[in-house]
DNA sequence: CTTGACCTTCCAGCGACTGGAAGCCTTATG
DNA sequence: CATAAGGCTTCCAGTCGCTGGAAGGTCAAG
């Protein structure tokens, strides 16, 4: 398989695989004439790439990831672990813009919006506390 | 006022002053010696900044406040349509987030994590349903 | 034979910093 | 006066995960 469909099949950009063969994720066959020469097995990794991807996993965590798929005798605590500090992680970030979000969306209520200078939104920047940006 | 003072009071690293003075949202003067020389209103600056920068507004985002900020005649509807406009950014990617944090929670909960091979998030990676990434 | 789609590599840039090296300035002490 | 410590300066490179674009090779159709 060439790029342009393992591309479709994998719902990656073909910029993406390269970047993933260039980091050392996959290892397509080449050619004779230089292109890639895509296996299902290499199809496959993609697919599990996207997919822990989309989960947010960064690419480290998908390294470790796939090698800990390939190894058919590894122990499931592993990737529980990785996973569930994936999901600490993600439950941080989510508190963190919950808590902009509360900030920002009682400002936007506050502000008229209209064609006066007088601005609750940036009277709070001006002056206001500044929330806790520790770990951000 | 030195750079390292200033950095105490705002609560922002030099590193990150000097670079907001390279690109553009500061201009504190320079002493004889070239050391930058912070004025009250450089600290005020920078401390908008920090609050807004906390809150998430992306430099872009600042920048233009800042400016509205200094336009005392300005309408305050431009600035309550970057904050709609950040608040829906942030609301989305909350949601993206929820999502995300929905279907490893699944996962991890299914994981025995123990010394057993088996693994259900290594077998929803390789052969699972990948959820939508547009827009992420 | 030419067109156009596909593939290749390499280099640069995104956002918002952050780290580090090399070197100047200031202040306190011996 | 020398020296050492600490703060300041600039500049370059790296972070993360791609993404865009240029320059050029390859392939199948008309």
């Amino acid at each position: 398989m060439n790029i342009g469909e393992v591309s479709e099949q994998a719902g990656l950009p073909a910029k993406t695989i390269r970047y993933y063969e260039e980091i050392g994720l996959i290892a397509p066959a080449r050619d004779v004439n230089g292109y890639r020469d895509f296996s299902e097995g290499d199809l496959h990794s993609l697919a599990f790439l996207g997919r822990a991807r989309a989960l947010g996993f960064s690419i480290e965590d998908c390294r470790m990831l796939m090698s800990l798929y390939r190894d058919s005798s590894r122990e499931s605590a592993e990737v529980k672990r990785i996973a569930a500090g994936h999901l600490a992680r993600i439950e941080k970030k989510i508190a963190d813009l919950a808590e902009m979000r509360d900030t920002l969306a009682h400002l936007v209520r506050e502000c008229a919006g209209d064609n006066r200078p007088d601005c609750p939104i940036l009277k709070s920047l001006a002056a206001g506390a500044r929330p806790d940006r520790d770990g951000l």
